[in-house]
DNA sequence: TATATTTGCAACCGAATGGTTTCTCAATCT
DNA sequence: AGATTGAGAAACCATTCGGTTGCAAATATA
């Protein structure tokens, strides 16, 4: 099954997880305790989420705690790119007009 | 139905109508020309996009003009926003440490 | 006016999705 | 050793998804 990134946070539990463990690693059990689910659900969440890259696993006893790749996050923000360029260009538009209206001012 | 953006860019036939139509407004029979698919079936990812205000339409005849609202891709960026903070932290944290292992050298 | 074009909508279909329950396995505790 | 705890895997279920086909409405063209 082919996993991608978009894909993976699409779902709002799996966004709320992404930013629930990205300052800490947590273990399954603990991440559940902040939805109103089962830990059964998270662990598909969360291997979802390994598949694509976007987590890692790190064993500690019978515990294991997962932390976000911030690294893969990035990937979003380079899709985005493509379109900050418009967006970065129509805001200059709207600068140039700005500093028309200004100088008819004076 | 309940639809966010997350969810739209989900699909990558969606991903690339948006990038298609991000530079120019095109018609649905224009945009189907670019994919293996049906123009119902690009009308259905034009209807999801439009929910989510992800994309406008403007009528012109009996043609319809689908264009980009490149303002809502900013929700995307706004929420990356959250990690960018961490991204940015790492790196500063191993520029430090760069410029240690400089000191040392000389 | 009759015909062709552009489009959206409804019905249907197979596949995927998210969730629950049950089970198994490994590590820890008494 | 026996009981408990943390976690993933499998089976199942209702719902959603993406796609196709067929149809209806509106506009344009002959």
């Amino acid at each position: 099954m082919r996993r991608d990134i978009f894909q993976a946070i699409a779902d709002p539990t799996r966004r709320a997880i992404i930013i629930l463990i990205a300052s800490q690693a947590m273990t399954p059990n603990a991440i559940a305790d902040n939805f109103h689910t089962t830990r059964q659900s998270v662990s598909k969440h969360l291997r979802i989420l390994t598949e694509c890259e976007l987590v890692k696993q790190e064993q500690q006893g019978r515990e294991i705690y997962y932390s976000l790749e911030i690294e893969k996050m990035k990937e979003i923000d380079k899709w985005l790119n493509q379109f900050r360029k418009i967006w970065e260009t129509r805001f200059n538009q709207l600068d140039k007009v700005l500093l028309t209206m200004k100088k008819q001012k004076k």
